[in-house]
DNA sequence: GACAAAAGTTTTCGCGCGTAAATTTTTAAT
DNA sequence: ATTAAAAATTTACGCGCGAAAACTTTTGTC
């Protein structure tokens, strides 16, 4: 403890008892020492606290050891799980893993891409706002830095996508609603901001369309990320202006539910099962608020483990590939049925 | 546009018709070179890409231009909202903030103050994990690295607090209830996480004093942050244990409001302040989704803004004071009352 | 218009590390 | 034990920039 600690890894190595480059391969990959340097590096290593320059360390790297994640509204909670799962697994595969979030603003989303392209990243994993994105400015980024979609695509932009099966999430809510007698109506923003609410739609269409049932739509108005408040404006604006056609509403997302539900709450609609309900609610996702809304929301749930896991393993591919894959893949995993107490 | 970019800066300021340190001077402050000189430079940065190599300029600097913000768990969109306001001042000051989640792991807290330590911030905005956190081990890198806290105080660490008035929130939540006619039961974690939990019950318990009525406690039980379920979970087995002793709750915070809101929605329990209404829940925070709650959440505002301004104002002052303040400041906002349905 | 002070620019050096090439040591097979 | 091949280590160099010191130009004053 008397000792002072090394200032550089040239002093670092030389306390080890070893040559500077050798220490500097350590640091890049432990396992291309011999086991015995490894030993009297790792036992330096705990008596004295040195970490190499991360400076000067990328600084002559092509690739660094970075990697960033960008999602495109971080207050939801959806994606604060998606980021935490998959930094976890950045981190376990020994890479640095960095956060941001667009905050559904178009021009920050680029200024994110263009701060990390200065970082030099081995990997990007970018959920995109959607339509708002600048395809073209994205689709120079993915030329120059090795990118992996997720949740929401932009055709034939990036190494690969990963994301839900939108069909999958309507077909099983559709379907079981139909199954409990129900002709569910169709709750969506009428300018969604994200293409997978397209992708629901038409299959809500198709749905209806297989099961010889008139489609019905409540199409609400708004713009941003505040989807609650615009499906709770949308909802009260729609049970003001008389009776639905029918009694079950389906809505595109569960963040517009929610908002429905505090409508349903205020205006007195009971929602649910019972047989003194007058309306059955049913959403896609499976927030993590889902289960607290009231009553409890019946929705179908992305498989949050499939897509990030995927995602990150896809990315590590694309990484140890040199940043090509020959053809571009898009991985869709199914949605499962969450039954609660809305419908 | 038949020209190549510059590969560094070097080649750039040749463009330029300029040195390259003069070029370097302009980019670590525009202002330090002549007018003319700056005129030069951006029009050559109009016409040529090119960005300093982020590594190189970081390798030689004792500070960096970066800025770490961590919170303790991301997928509170309490916390997402701060960390926007936070991020925004930090880039719009010429900052690059970078966001971080301790997840509600103490250790992973200190991997992320440890990878901090490496990036050599201009400062660090930290608000802690609370009772969990490795005192210790932050208060040595307080010493290191010049670091503000905010939301959650830790006595004596760092080089100042920002948060919100605890007593004030539970002050008019309390006064409220009494002046409407309940005697508010306060329901919490009966082991909090985080401090600000402690602070609002002795806050709640010499409230009570002050109005000379008895206090009365609902403490459930649960470790984590899921408080959402903690609060389910608990209020579900309170309100089977019996009746209450008064008819008026009071949460410690929204996100157990939420919880407990759920479960008197599940077991059949009016709440609101209506004539039929057999309980009336306020709570604190002014949670992103407190508005949105069956009924709508009546709870002390956070100042937001105040706080998340008042943080990086104070940590740009200690960046300019050279990382040391002679004294260590704490402030406190207060709160603002909502009354919304739910009391 | 002369001259000192201030501001701006150039010269020079070194930071801490990665990495290719040269050298040494270890391993494994005869 | 010998020796070639493989692995590990050392030598030597350069990356792109910051920053102090030396030098030049501009600014302001009388």
């Amino acid at each position: 403890m008397g000792q002072k600690n090394p200032r550089n890894m040239e002093e670092f190595a030389a306390l080890s008892g070893l040559s500077r480059p050798t220490v500097s391969k350590y640091f890049n990959n432990p396992d291309s020492v011999r086991a015995t340097t490894r030993a009297r590096i790792e036992e330096a290593l705990e008596r004295y606290a040195f970490r190499p320059n991360v400076y000067a360390m990328n600084q002559n790297r092509s690739l660094t050891k970075n990697i960033g994640i960008v999602v495109p509204y971080l207050a939801d909670p959806f994606f604060a799980e998606m980021a935490r799962n998959i930094e976890q697994r950045c981190i376990g595969a020994g890479f640095r893993p960095t956060l941001y979030s667009s905050h559904g603003d178009p021009s920050l989303e680029l200024d994110i891409l263009d701060g990390l392209r200065s970082l030099k990243p081995a990997g990007v994993l970018l959920a995109p706002l959607g339509r708002a994105s600048d395809r073209r400015e994205i689709e120079n980024f993915c030329r120059d830095v090795p990118t992996v979609l997720f949740d929401s695509n932009l055709t034939d932009i990036g190494a690969a996508f990963i994301g839900s099966d939108n069909f999958s999430f309507v077909e099983q809510t559709v379907e079981y609603l139909v199954r409990t007698g129900e002709t569910p109506i169709f709750f969506e923003m009428a300018t969604p901001a994200n293409p997978n609410a397209n992708k629901r739609r038409l299959a809500y269409t198709q749905m209806m369309d297989r099961l010889g049932l008139e489609p019905h739509f409540i199409q609400v108005e708004g713009e941003g990320w505040a989807f609650e408040e615009i499906g709770r404006k949308g909802a009260l604006k729609a049970f003001g202006e008389g009776k639905l056609p029918t009694n079950a509403i389906l809505c595109s997302n569960d963040r517009l539910a929610i908002g429905l539900l505090s409508a349903c709450y205020e205006m007195g609609i009971r929602v649910g099962r019972d047989a003194d309900c007058r309306l059955k609610v049913a959403s896609n996702d499976d927030h993590p608020f889902a289960r607290f809304t009231c009553p409890s929301l019946t929705t179908a749930a992305h498989d949050y483990d499939a897509v990030s896991n995927h995602s990150v393993e896809t990315l590590f591919e694309l990484i140890e590939n040199g940043g090509k894959f020959v053809d571009r893949t898009e991985t869709l995993f199914p949605a499962r049925l969450i039954l609660r107490a809305s419908a």
